[in-house]
RNA sequence: CGGGAUGUAGCGUAGCCCGGUAUCGCGCCUGGUUUGGGACCAGGAGGUCGCAGGUUCGAAUCCUGCCAUCCCGACCA
């Protein structure tokens, strides 16, 4: 029993961690606030990669890589963005280290090794990025330039968390440049999408999709749009921006092309991002008290076959009805593993696998031999059945479909029960502690106020919901006028 | 970074107040019996008690500093 993990209702953020430790995604490193991404973690990371890899090639993006540092007089050049990140950079100011005279066998830095210039470990790469850019663009039959990059940044926060916020974290970033304002937008807005259809129809997780407001809005964007879901304890995530940069950075970085008519403008930009805070947006949305639940699409191992048998006959017997169904399942290419290890008996298996979010898992014994029939066990409710072993693969195919519709729909279902209209500042506080969650409310669009809502209820504007419907109404805190509601919650 | 809590074998823990070289369970190794929801028997290995100093004849235990994790703030993807 020694896997048991805290339960959610207990406290969340110790099952959280209980779940990413103990389900083998990541461990604690020798690194204040970085972690290792274990291989079962990083499998789930690569499924993202690879399907969000497709979809920025199907829009015409194309990978490349930038480096690691950025010197900082490139990174001061775009003041919002420098200013908006200065707070939490890792600073390389030195490239030697030499044996300490004082403490033999032991290293200090060597100040005779000090950069002229200091290097900005990037905690994003517009700079450098932009930079290059400039090299790159002269005419507008240049752009668009339509670039992705998968890299690691940095960011030096106060305090980290397991996937949703470490020092160091993997990502990809794309920054496009295009001739005119409108092209920008919608690029921005065609990033939002392909996000947005990710979440929903990969991880099976729910998003609303909307504009941050002034305070919330990336250092050096003119408009962030972004992707919010919802955790099963209430509280929002971000899950992804993409960014309207406008001109910011073409004229940070003199960045200009020659348009059709021969005049001179400046480029307009784009850049989106999605990280590995995705995985703990995976585990928080849809997990329970047994262990991970994992969204078919994004499972690592779809579906696991446990033999249970007495003696080297029966095992044989299996083995051979198991190969057919195996061989069947991957060539539909469905990841399967036949978990015969001697090792540990089933039912060792059985919670092993719960914990692992296996989505479907299959008993095949002695019983079910004699009947012509497998046990299927569903990991999202836990249902078992019995399947006939004729057709099987297809069903197993289908039921692997089904899974990832109803985990999508139980998250939804449960986050649209958690978005509550307030009219009241007295009903907007009660609600933030009785029934947490999105919460739609009127507000005055100032920062100001935003400000104060923050400082008195510690929940912030996630959102202002794209295509909100117009509605006179007064704001939550001030009473003054207000045209649509907004999205509050309180955020990871 | 401020306030609080915690840190003993891979994991969970007892011992700490009242100083004398560490308890138990799970896991691990070997052999055997087992296998339809976390198996059982027998034998065995594994710990500089988070790290560094200090007090003491002697420190897991007392004192100081540091580090890490969790919770509450501030910051944030």
């Amino acid at each position: 029993m020694s896997k048991e993990i805290t339960s959610m209702q207990e406290d969340y953020s110790q099952w959280y961690n209980d779940l990413v430790i103990k389900a083998g995604l990541a461990d604690y490193s020798a690194v204040r606030g970085c972690m290792v991404i274990k291989p079962y973690g990083y499998a789930i990371w690569e499924n993202m990669q690879k399907q969000l890899d497709s979809m920025f090639k199907e829009t015409g993006h194309q990978n490349a890589y930038f480096p690691l540092f950025v010197p900082k007089s490139l990174f001061e050049a775009e003041e919002t963005n420098a200013e908006g990140f200065a707070k939490e950079c890792a600073i390389v100011t030195h490239y030697r280290l030499k044996g300490d005279p004082d403490n033999k066998g032991k290293l200090i830095v060597d100040p005779e090794a000090k950069l002229e210039e200091e290097l900005i470990v990037r905690p994003t790469s517009e700079a450098i990025i932009w930079n290059t850019y400039k090299g790159w663009i002269q005419s507008y039959r240049d752009l668009p330039l339509l670039i992705n990059q998968w890299a690691n940044v940095v960011r030096w926060e106060m305090r980290t968390r397991l996937f949703l916020r470490t020092t160091e974290f993997l990502w990809q970033e794309g920054h496009t440049a295009h001739a005119t304002e409108q092209e920008a937008v919608a690029e921005t807005v065609q990033m939002l999408n392909v996000y947005a259809d990710f979440a929903e129809n990969h991880m099976a997780l729910p998003v609303i999709k909307g504009v941050k407001s002034a305070n919330e809005r990336f250092a050096g964007a003119v408009d962030t749009y972004c992707i919010e879901a919802l955790m099963q304890d209430g509280k929002a995530l971000q899950a992804g921006t993409s960014h309207f940069l406008g001109q910011n950075f073409a004229k940070a970085f003199d960045v200009k092309f020659t348009d059709k008519e021969n005049k001179l403008d400046y480029v307009w930009a784009t850049s989106w991002g999605v990280s590995t805070r995705l995985i703990g947006a995976l585990v928080m949305a849809h997990s329970d008290d047994q262990g991970l639940v994992l969204p078919p699409k994004l499972a690592p191992i779809q579906v696991v076959i446990v033999p249970i048998f007495k003696g080297d006959d029966q095992k044989q017997l299996i083995d051979e009805k198991v190969k057919v169904l195996m061989q069947q399942l991957k060539a539909a290419g469905v990841s399967v593993k036949y978990d015969d290890n001697d090792n540990n008996r089933p039912g060792w298996k059985f919670a092993e696998y719960e914990m692992k979010g296996i989505p479907v898992r299959i008993a095949i014994g002695a019983r079910d031999l004699a009947n012509n029939v497998v046990e299927v066990a569903r990991r999202d409710t836990k249902e078992k059945m019995s399947f006939s072993m004729d057709g099987l693969s297809d069903r197993i195919i289908a039921l692997l479909d089904e899974i990832q519709v109803a985990i999508f729909n139980k998250a939804k279902t449960f986050r649209d029960d958690r978005i509550t209209p307030a009219e009241t500042w007295e009903e907007f506080l009660k609600l933030l502690d009785e029934k947490p969650g999105f919460i739609s409310a009127h507000w005055d669009g100032t920062s100001e106020t935003e400000d104060k809502i923050k400082e008195l209820a510690k929940a912030t504007i996630r959102c202002i919901p794209l295509n909100n419907q117009l509605e006179n109404g007064k704001c939550i805190l001030t009473g003054k006028e207000s045209s649509q509601r907004v999205l509050f919650a309180r955020a990871y």
